[in-house]
DNA sequence: AGCAACAATGACAACGTTGTCAAATACTCT
DNA sequence: AGAGTATTTGACAACGTTGTCATTGTTGCT
């Protein structure tokens, strides 16, 4: 393994030159900056996060903020972080209370880089309110809300609604029923909403009365769609807002004696684990939670990129598998 | 934060008679051994894996091998080993392949510590055979089978199967459904012998042809319920090999306009996330996988503790939820 | 008691990086 | 051009641990 000091030797300068260009500290002339980068290149460098960790006096620990029913969901967002960490040789730690107390002892510790905010808390005012005040930098996932601060990492969920929607209107649908998430998460209001662009823009009628109250769990899903199935004018397909949702959905088919996707189309979001492990495997909206906590792990860790206020938003990708397939004609 | 300097000062040694004692290295008196360790807990000592690991030389890469169609399962896993690996400061190499090739040449890398083997590849008789000729050591997780050494982990699988067999006798039902693992795995043999032998101790028939072949997914669960209930002498009651499963046999109760748990009791195992994702939330056998696999780690992580051909039982719990209720008078 | 052999302990360097401070170089202004 | 200042670079210590090797202490034997 390379050392910076063979990168020192290769570039002719000093190996503290080295260690100034690597950590994009400022006073660096172009020039020598360049004359290190392509020898750390051509040697293939890594840093020795060991090394880095012993001497350095940075802090070292993230705090991720997570209250989510879903299980599932905090397992893949705690893998992502810990990726993440593993990445920069950071410590993690985990938080599902966050009241004031908890996030005011947190900051004002020496050892804490910053926080990971994930839904419904990446919106929630009082939280925000309490992290504006203190000084630590805070990364919010899932939101596009400017509101207090703090870089903002999530997908385009418009669109991707839109294109999922679309994708049941391709396959005929034209009765497309659609389970909304909860009102904590700003998310639910963008999926809505594509779903809804989607409708006008083929013709729709959005005033379908095929909208229905939704709270992201599994028995949401179930009784929403018991609900819909119960309409005179029943829909041919339904969106769920997640994949919980969509497994309701699908319990609530086959307790009328639907298949799918024969009778009924059913389409998730998030492509959980749960996506996969029910039949049939759910149609759904790719996004990555793991890339989302290690983007936000990776712009905690690196402090000098000014992400401060901005927006990353990251992609998304439609799933398509066995829940989904044409409207019957009628 | 204490160092071993302070350690080695309030015990009155040096500070390398303080390494060699939390090193568990041989030659050190007992009552100097006593000392500093009495010393380490008076200042609360926690070792610094950052210098540990920069000056150590130390392997420090895990590798896991794990290939199992469940997402859930999967994020689990690796979720515990992350865990583990952050603890000690130890590098995780993930890998779904396990040809000759690749576990030869993992082996063959000097930073790997050890393998970690996860079912059904735990039991896997050509990778047994690889890894035993190699020098490299392995921790094998869900089997009690000797075989081809290396330390194993698991549950009593049996035990637990038992006894939730008996929750199920105790509400009143005398006819039990069982869906079977996939045969691969060592775990279904021993939670089908749990049932049997819990039906047999309350009188029951154990040769009642309820017993179906499922292979742990929910498609299996689904048609293997159905099978169930078609029957004459249709169950009161299912219990599943794993809650994926069992979420497929609630689909299949749906489906048949039953209610769960009014006219059937379903059980599954694992405590899975789709254990709380699902409605009504499975009743269930609770055991950590995390822990499981922070244990292997443990073990690897520290090899002087001889653990060799060892086997080590976790504890295991009885979740009671809402998929579970009194049998119907009939 | 005296000596060898071995067990137990200690002194000190080294790991690869960052922090501190001093030195060298470049830039600005008269 | 020369002084004064700002920018850029370098020398060297330090982080907390383990590795190497030397030193001291203990035991068993004649």
């Amino acid at each position: 393994m390379p050392t910076i000091i063979d990168i020192a030797k290769k570039a002719g300068v000093s190996f503290k030159t080295v260690s100034r260009v690597l950590n994009e500290e400022v006073n660096v002339r172009p020039a020598t900056r360049q004359k290190v980068l392509d020898a750390a290149k051509v040697l293939n460098y890594r840093t020795n996060t060991a090394a880095r960790n012993l001497r350095s006096k940075r802090p070292k620990v993230i705090a991720l903020l997570i209250n989510n029913p879903s299980q599932s969901y905090t397992q893949s967002v705690q893998l992502g972080a810990l990726l993440g960490c593993q990445k920069y040789g950071l410590f993690l730690s985990l938080h599902t209370k966050y009241d004031k107390k908890t996030i005011v002892s947190l900051a004002s510790n020496t050892e804490t880089i910053g926080f990971i905010l994930t839904p419904p808390i990446s919106d929630n005012k009082k939280v925000l309110e309490t992290l504006s005040n203190l000084k630590k930098p805070f990364v919010r996932l899932g939101t596009k809300h400017p509101k207090a601060g703090g870089t903002r990492i999530c997908i385009d969920d418009r669109q991707a609604s839109y294109k999922i929607t679309e994708h049941l209107i391709n396959l005929g649908h034209n009765q497309i029923g659609f389970i909304k998430g909860h009102a904590d998460y700003e998310t639910a209001t963008h999926r809505l909403l594509g779903y809804q662009e989607a409708l006008e823009a083929n013709g729709l009628n959005t005033n379908n009365g095929l909208i229905v109250q939704g709270d992201f769990s599994y028995a949401s899903g179930l009784v929403s769609t018991e609900k819909l199935l119960d309409l005179n004018e029943k829909p041919t397909a339904i969106f769920a807002s997640n994949d919980e949702m969509a497994a309701g959905a699908l319990a609530a088919a086959y307790k009328k004696g639907m298949r799918v996707p024969d009778s009924l189309s059913i389409v998730g979001f998030d492509d959980s684990p749960i996506a996969m492990a029910v039949y049939p495997r759910l149609t759904t909206v790719r996004q990555s939670l793991s890339n989302m906590i290690e983007k936000a792990v990776e712009i905690l860790a690196k402090p000098q990129t000014d992400n401060k206020n901005k927006i990353i938003i990251l992609d998304h990708a439609l799933v398509l598998r066995d829940s989904t397939g044409p409207a019957l004609d009628t």
